[in-house]
RNA sequence: GCCCCCGUAGCUCAGUGGAUAGAGCGUCGGUUUCCUAAACCGUGCGUCGCAGGUUCGAUUCCUGCCGGGGGCGCCA
């Protein structure tokens, strides 16, 4: 790859200059502006220090050493600025990477190894079985199967979980709620009143356990709501069960071990402050109940099972909770880096420019059945993959339904069709694709064809960001501009008219594929559908 | 009071230690004798909330303040 390529070229010419080491500040990178290069390096900037000269200086004696013998498909080398060191690559070096997109195709172009193999278990939604998900839950469920998708796709292997709170306090109001209403009678105090409420409880057969009912409705419900969104659970665990089968006094054996466990007001507590929490937290109450803490404990234990490096998505309204179970896991000897919480910031949903206030017990919410029945599948899980889980979201629905045709999704979809019927007129017409070593690719030095090239070329380190930083959005944004690029290339250079000279009809057609490849792995990640025609 | 997140163009949001800060929508105007106009092109005088600090360089990092959202139970 030329950014390695690049990388070594530089590091050895600083070598050779004296700085050893070199800085892990230095890097190579796509300049934001085309006129500064292909590809530039700070490497001047962070070492002037280190060799003892300014920068420029620095640079200049920079170039002189990389000019003999030039790295591969470097045109000419500028210093520019401070001192940046930019590179001018021949057009090559683009063919090069549609050589690599179309031989590896969506299966292999950007395949990382970032994760070596490591299992990661990542949990998400996780919402009380007492209702339909809400469509804020919606933006977990995207989130957490997206994040899973890039993930697996940078050699890690990830295991998706949906934690079932099928015990407590609310399951049994719920339970009654169902069993009021189906008697005609008003839900108790704290209860549910949604109106899902009264049709669920028409639906509850005579004799059923109203809670254990209420339940199994509820989690089917989510179950197909969130599949039909393309989000699905390798584990659904239930909490009913873990406490069923006794684990948490085991649990609490394992914490005494620590020395953190002490008894205070007749309760058993837990040090969490001594691994920065707040406050130290209960473990069991006085009257000999365990917390929801204990077994929460207990899940997340058991999660180990199923991954190496644990990963929690939660809502925001939960961010007080990550503390203590960091605490917990780190005294049952967890490593500090293997428990990670992922904090989501909550949807705010607008519909006829007024917000949607939403509560599940008062029973005015929206649910995620309700935008994915109203604006489909995929515009609602693209719409929720647009921006970062840090960022709050607005979805306005009349946006997202009234304009559909307006909405980024089909933006990148109708890419991905005009490609699909680019294939078809070509058969039509009789044109058939050379193999691509009999291709000329040196053909494409039109810029709408080099741009979208270098869109593709992009994807590695866009791919390895969204891994790192746990940020699907960034697919988004990327596969957004790779359509963008696409659509200014079929517009201003055509394929299979007839003016078009066959040697170049046939780079374009690889190129086209090239394009392909680049829409296909992109909805993939988010978990989108690419339609051939629309 | 303490903790987490956000504050970037009219609106919704990207970007984030670098070289003149971007996109979509909206506005106005243009583009089609053969590949889908769900497209393309042009059109934006933004104190990147405010004030300090670190740095060769800050919208990006640190501190304080202001504004918005969320959280601070022997609830889950």
């Amino acid at each position: 790859m030329i950014k390695d390529q690049l990388t070594e070229a530089v590091t050895e010419a600083l070598s050779a200059l004296g700085v050893d080491p070199v800085p892990d500040t230095m890097v190579v990178e796509r300049p934001a502006r085309r006129e500064h290069g292909d590809w530039s390096t700070n490497a001047a900037l962070v070492s002037s220090k280190a060799a003892g000269r300014n920068p420029r200086e620095l640079a200049r004696e920079l170039v002189d050493h990389l000019d003999t013998p030039r790295p591969p498909h470097v045109e000419a080398m500028e210093i520019a600025g401070p001192g940046f060191v930019n590179f001018r690559l021949a057009p090559t070096w683009l063919h090069d990477v549609l050589v690599e997109v179309v031989e590896k195709g969506e299966g292999d172009f950007t395949r990382l190894n970032l994760g070596r193999g490591k299992t990661v278990n990542i949990e998400f939604v996780s919402a009380n079985p007492t209702g339909p998900i809400h469509a804020g839950g919606g933006r977990w469920g995207a989130y957490g199967d997206s994040l899973a998708r890039v993930m697996a796709r940078c050699g890690y292997r990830p295991h998706k979980e949906f934690y079932i709170n099928d015990r407590g306090r609310q399951t049994v109001l719920f339970g009654q709620s169902l069993e009021a209403r189906r008697n005609g009678e008003e839900p108790p105090d704290g209860g549910y009143a949604g109106a899902y409420i009264e049709e669920w409880a028409a639906e509850m057969p005579d004799g059923a356990d109203p809670v254990a009912w209420g339940i199994e409705r509820s989690l089917a419900d989510a179950r197909q709501v969130l599949e039909s969104m393309n989000v699905t659970f390798d584990t659904w665990s239930s909490e009913r069960a873990l406490v069923e089968s006794g684990v948490e006094a085991d649990v609490l054996d394992r914490l005494k071990q620590s020395g953190l466990v002490y008894e205070r007001d007749g309760a058993t507590w837990l040090r969490t402050t001594e691994f920065g929490d707040n406050d130290d937290r209960v473990l069991v109450k006085s009257d000999g109940d365990y917390t929801y803490f204990t077994p929460d404990i207990a899940y997340h234990l058991d999660k180990y099972n199923r991954g190496e490096l644990l990963i929690d998505i939660l809502g925001s309204d939960h961010h007080g909770y990550a503390p203590r179970m960091r605490a917990a896991l780190r005294a049952l000897g967890k490593p500090e880096d293997s428990y990670e919480v992922i904090i989501g910031q909550f949807v705010r949903l607008v519909r006829h420019g007024q917000e949607v206030k939403m509560s599940k017990r008062a029973g005015n919410i929206v649910e995620i059945r309700d935008l994915v029945d109203e604006v489909g599948p995929d515009v609602a899980r693209f719409a929720y993959l647009l921006q970062s889980i840090d960022s709050p979201q607005t979805l306005d629905i009349d946006v997202l339904s009234a304009e559909a045709a307006e909405n980024p999704v089909y933006y990148v979809q109708y890419a991905n069709a005009r490609i699909h019927s680019l294939g078809e007129e070509a058969v039509k017409r009789g044109v058939e694709r050379l193999p691509l070593d009999q291709v000329d690719l040196s053909r494409l030095d039109h810029e709408r064809e080099l741009e979208l090239l270098r869109q593709l070329s992009l994807l590695p380190e866009v791919l390895e960001l969204a891994c790192n930083d746990r940020a699907p959005h960034k697919i988004t944004t990327w596969v957004r501009e790779l359509a963008a690029t696409f659509h200014g290339f079929y517009r201003d250079c055509p394929v299979l008219r007839s003016d078009v000279e066959p040697e170049l009809q046939q780079a374009r057609l690889w190129l086209a594929e090239g394009a392909r490849i680049g829409l296909a792995i992109g909805l993939d990640l988010l978990g989108v559908s690419a339609p051939e025609s629309m």
